[in-house]
DNA sequence: CGGTGTGAATCTGTTCACAGCC
DNA sequence: GGCTGTGAACAGATTCACACCG
């Protein structure tokens, strides 16, 4: 058994699609699954899982598979999401305020605790069932609330100080919609979700795909 | 000169950025960068940098760097954003609207030029100055508005379904913002956009951080 | 000097293939 | 037969190092 070293960047991000799987699998009431059906979910083969749940320390029964609920307890172990996550987001703009409302965070672990924005417009209305506060607060609030990461969802000419900000304040992690990239001390890692860069991939992927007939799109 | 064969995936994410940091320079009037100042703005070392501009048909000159604008549409070329892309988005819900809103997709050479939605409550409403039309026109709209790709912003359940039907009205290329794994034919690229996977690749980084003391991680 | 271009070396991740268990 | 675990082979991407140009 191999202790749990460093989980190769990959890996992470597939073991987050197999959680998905085994829920539904949970969920559908199948006790067992096999490395075939995960990786079939998560576009990966089957040797890709075995090795991936090798990670996790993995106890898997030749001719059965996994057990359901203990690979799934064991990945939310390792990727750390066993416990809540506490999230101040700030920005209330389309992209907080759609952020926000998605309820579905709760479910999986994380919690808008508060959110902040610039005392314009937005400060004091209602999001989310959560009142907008003035960013000057950030501080405190990070402190009082015991958040664990900060969102942000500023335009772009803000998120630096936004960052440094959320640094300050003492978050352990950022999570990034503006379309920077955000300088942070190599003690809080961010995570960057940009529309933009997801966009160029898809035409990238589009423009270069192995010239096939069909309807093709000029280059 | 090695001709622009296929670009590695994480050469494309790459170029992305340095786009980005391109306009920047442009903007500010910096004639020539150097593959020091790039990758310092994407998070890569300046070997990579000349790498991957290798790709693109470099034309760095040594001692100076690279000019600015030459660059910018040498990269914009390969990765298919040298012409304005056509969307349709699927879903008028929270994470809908707040893409329709994003007005700078539309500098950034996307174009929204419809929005869909079940035959439900939103159809009909006016959305960042577009009507939101139902569902069962969308193979109608995709090809009276040219559409060349498919923006799915949809509940998980219903993702699959209208994947299949923007394959079925002839999209290039899906961008899903929605918690599933889409399958679709080959020729028919998707690009996911996962806010769970991003903060649980967050999670990640902060759970299993190299538990390093005094950071100060000098190259 | 400052900076590019690029082969060669290295590192990291994926696939193969097969022994062994159910 | 179905399926896991894993070394060994492979593929891909990054870094190094250095020749060479302005």
């Amino acid at each position: 058994m191999p202790k749990p070293e460093r989980l190769p960047r990959p890996t992470v991000e597939r073991l987050s699609l197999y959680l998905r799987e085994l829920e539904r699998a949970r969920d559908a009431g199948a006790a067992t699954v096999s490395s075939r059906t995960l990786g079939l979910a998560a576009g990966a083969t089957d040797a890709q899982v075995r090795k991936d749940l090798g990670f996790v320390g993995s106890a898997g029964r030749p001719g059965v598979g996994y057990r359901t609920d203990r690979v799934l307890d064991a990945i939310r172990v390792v990727i750390g999401v066993h416990r809540p996550w506490r999230a101040v987001l700030v920005g209330a703009g389309n992209i907080g305020r759609a952020l926000a409302s998605y309820e579905r965070f709760r479910d999986e672990g994380f919690v808008i605790v508060a959110i902040l924005d610039r005392a314009s417009g937005t400060v004091g209305r209602q999001v989310a069932g959560l009142e907008v506060r003035p960013i000057d607060q950030l501080a405190r609030i990070v402190r009082s609330e015991r958040a664990d990461i900060g969102i942000i969802a500023v335009p772009g000419e803000e998120a630096q100080s936004v960052a440094d900000g959320l640094v300050a304040a003492g978050v352990s992690g950022i999570l990034n919609f503006a379309p920077r990239r955000l300088s942070t001390p190599e003690r809080v890692p961010t995570v960057d979700v940009d529309f933009r860069s997801a966009l160029e991939r898809l035409a990238a992927d589009i423009s270069r795909r192995p010239a096939k007939a069909g309807s093709g799109r000029i280059r």
